[in-house]
DNA sequence: ATATATGCAAACGCTTTGCATTTCG
DNA sequence: CGAAATGCAAAGCGTTTGCATATAT
């Protein structure tokens, strides 16, 4: 799925970035996974590409996009940051404790939840993005765990 | 809180863990602590008392603990794991992205997300710990970027 | 007695940072 | 040209692990 990167080298130097083929490679990266996708996915990724790609421009990249709201960080709790593109709608990750399995859910499920939670504990969540552990349907069984969000 | 340290010391026994000082002032300190503590917080907490504790073993403990289902490990996602004393109800915090504040809630609310997901999509979530990113009242209302509460 | 826990130090994986150099605007 | 971005290497962080020693049972 391209997308319009012209618009995006706007939206950089709009807020003082620059549109280095470091950044567009990495955004077309990122524009390209469906879903969420690791700092180091998007160097193994990238760097057949552009060989002197280094992995902290990678990060680098990653957290000016994301100062700028372009990119969603989310840990998952094993260790690794999950980036996704962030003009997708809201969106959750099902994570399977036992086999590791991830599946995106989108839904409104939430909604009556964080109202609950705004008008009870006058705390509003942000639930754009839900990390939810337990046990998928092969690997069945007994619950054990709980979530994250960001 | 002081709680039966005795019965702990059977618990332990009885799946083939002893009972060590180390444990014993590892599993005070998380009985002290109401909510969630770090590994490094405990360590700093109990090493005046034993001060040949070595920090491994802290999360060697914790592990175990963990191991044992006393014990629960949650990713808040800013790269230190909090544990929880087990034995509590189900519960949730909520974190204020803004100042760092977090409030413990204790929730049927859940359940009802719960049945669904697992009708919906026949994964089994486990809501036996939240934690819910968000913004508190203090900080209030303001949706950095899309957010959409409501 | 003997399997398990400990302390220590060293390694780990992911991420960040300092610095000299290159590149975008 | 000047500011910002890059590559590199090295450090940082929380956490884990190998090994010899000590300790609970």
């Amino acid at each position: 799925m391209k997308t319009d990167m012209s618009h995006l080298g706007k939206a950089l130097r709009e807020r003082g970035y620059r549109l280095t083929p470091q950044r567009m490679t990495i955004l077309a990266a990122l524009e390209a996974s469906e879903g969420h996708i690791s700092a180091e996915d998007i160097y193994a990724q990238v760097s057949p590409v552009h060989p002197y790609m280094h992995i902290s421009t990678v990060y680098r990249t990653l957290k000016s996009l994301e100062e700028m709201g372009l990119v969603t960080r989310t840990d998952t709790g094993e260790g690794v940051a999950q980036y996704h593109w962030g003009e997708r709608g809201h969106h959750h990750h099902l994570v399977c404790q036992e086999c590791g399995i991830t599946r995106d859910i989108e839904h409104p499920l939430f909604h009556h939840l964080e109202e609950a939670i705004l008008q009870q504990y006058k705390f509003r969540a942000s639930f754009d993005h839900l990390v939810i552990f337990g046990r998928c349907q092969n690997c069945g069984g007994r619950t054990s765990e709980g979530v994250a969000a960001s």
